[in-house]
RNA sequence: GUGGCUGUGGUGAAGCGGUCAACACGGCGGAUUGUGGUUCCGUUAUUCGAGGGUUCGAUCCCCUUCAGCCACCCCA
């Protein structure tokens, strides 16, 4: 038997990786554009940083996570996210001491035991981006912004942009407050999940997508509705920013972020035809993390896209570029004889910028005529003994089917004439 | 982690107890040994994800296992 890849990864071949760099280059591009940097940083992290910035009691931390001990005793993780890391390195490398505001992107693999499907891997990648400084809203209508600026670059459409406040630690105690007060005496038709959530996270009721539970919190109260006067004005002035940017948004007071450190905003981008996937974005505020993670306080907002979630609805959507193997000339040597010309030739055509191909598999002109037609090839410069001899070659048009003899100098000087015309 | 569906060549797939394991694409060879895209011909699975069992006989039935997909959970 052959050794597997590992479940829920998967190798990106050939075929696919044009798809990716297409990808990455626009995700590259879009951040010039908002002058975000990049950041890499590992790909393992102290266990440590994953339980206090994401929080001990998430699914992430108590069921996903990859967490191993190196030799040197050190308890380590895959990283599952990529917020953390990145506030762990502004610490780190002091980022705070250059400027006031540091926006930051990345993109990379990130790793969560799940049970595979389409469009969610144990190995996925990620793109994120993170504004460091900033507590203004205007700072988190950019980053929405960028988002939706990416998704529509990419030719998608049909997405819905989800908007909450999640509150902050003044307003969201009260709120918790109420809710459990709400939900009390109705804990019994609660599903099982959420009964035990009614303790440790009762937002995450409202979240719930079971029938009796989504009955059953009708009429509950919006956090929206009890917000303090800060996370208040925070989102009413956000929801103007982003509605004189233009931008559709749907309020969704049932919108919950699966990890502890969010605060005030939270958003989630989706993309309907992908189904038990369609969260293609996702993200919010989190100004409690830089002190939680033992800096001076420091807000920060930012989002993660997953990388195959995009790549399948953009498949769905046929609106991955055509990726061509065209070529503007083969070489082709008739006979072992003629190989060592034919390499000189193609080594000079590369030199000069033109992209060539020869024969490597010592084929007959008719093998290597169709190989050259499959790039396919502009121009075919075929070397025969005839040619050979005279120091020439028979360079054809493989689009007119026309041939002449011409020296080895002129070869690529006829192809770079071609080209311009 | 729970439940369901699926697993046949490089690919897309028929077959569902005894077949030579269809067909299509692709690959390779030829017709056309100094010339491609069309056409035609030939060839391409000691084997049906892996392991075990039932049976005279298993791709087909049963069990185990692995993997993929779908829903839940969670999330990007």
């Amino acid at each position: 038997m052959l050794i597997t890849g590992p479940r829920g990864t998967k190798d990106i071949l050939p075929d696919a990786s044009g798809n990716w760099q297409y990808i990455e280059k626009t995700v590259r591009d879009i951040c010039r554009l908002y002058l975000y940097k990049e950041i890499r940083t590992p790909v393992f992290e102290h266990t440590e940083l994953f339980l206090r910035g994401i929080g001990e009691t998430t699914d992430i931390v108590e069921k996903e996570m990859y967490t191993f001990s190196d030799r040197g005793e050190r308890s380590l993780t895959l990283r599952p996210e990529n917020t953390a890391a990145v506030v762990r390195s502004f610490l780190e490398n002091k980022l705070y001491a250059d400027t006031l505001l540091n926006k930051l992107f990345y993109i990379g693999p990130m790793f969560r035991y799940d049970r595979p499907q389409a469009g969610r891997y144990r190995q996925f990648h990620q793109f994120g981006v993170e504004a460091l400084g900033s507590k203004g809203p205007a700072i988190d209508a950019e980053i929405i912004m960028l988002a939706v600026q990416l998704l529509r670059t990419l030719g998608l459409d049909d997405l819905k942009l989800y908007l909450n406040s999640v509150g902050c630690p003044q307003c969201r105690p009260v709120y918790r407050e109420k809710l459990q007060n709400f939900l009390r005496e109705k804990t019994s038709n609660l599903c099982s999940d959420c009964q035990s959530r009614f303790e440790r996270n009762p937002m995450r009721v409202l979240d719930c997508k079971k029938e009796k539970c989504t009955e059953q919190t009708q009429g509950a109260p919006h956090i929206v509705d009890c917000l303090c006067d800060e996370c208040s004005t925070h989102f009413d002035q956000l929801k103007s920013l982003l509605t004189l940017a233009g931008v559709d948004f749907v309020l969704n007071p049932r919108l919950v972020r699966g990890l502890d450190y969010y605060t005030k905003t939270a958003f989630e981008i989706q993309y309907a035809p992908l189904g038990a996937q369609s969260a293609v974005c996702g993200g919010g505020r989190y100004d409690g993390l830089v002190a939680e993670c033992g800096g001076q306080s420091t807000p920060g907002i930012g989002f993660a896209i997953g990388i195959e979630r995009i790549l399948l609805a953009l498949e769905k959507q046929n609106l991955l570029p055509v990726i061509s193997n065209a070529i503007d000339v083969y070489v082709a040597p008739m006979g072992i004889d003629m190989q060592g010309m034919a390499f000189k030739l193609l080594c000079k055509l590369r030199e000069n910028g033109i992209t060539a191909e020869m024969d490597f598999m010592e084929k007959g002109i008719k093998w290597q005529m169709k190989q050259a037609n499959k790039y396919p090839a502009k121009f075919v410069a075929i070397i025969g003994e005839e040619e050979a001899a005279k120091e020439k070659v028979m360079l054809k048009n493989m689009l007119s089917g026309v041939q002449e003899l011409v020296s080895i100098n002129e070869v690529q000087q006829k192809i770079q004439l071609d080209m311009e015309a």
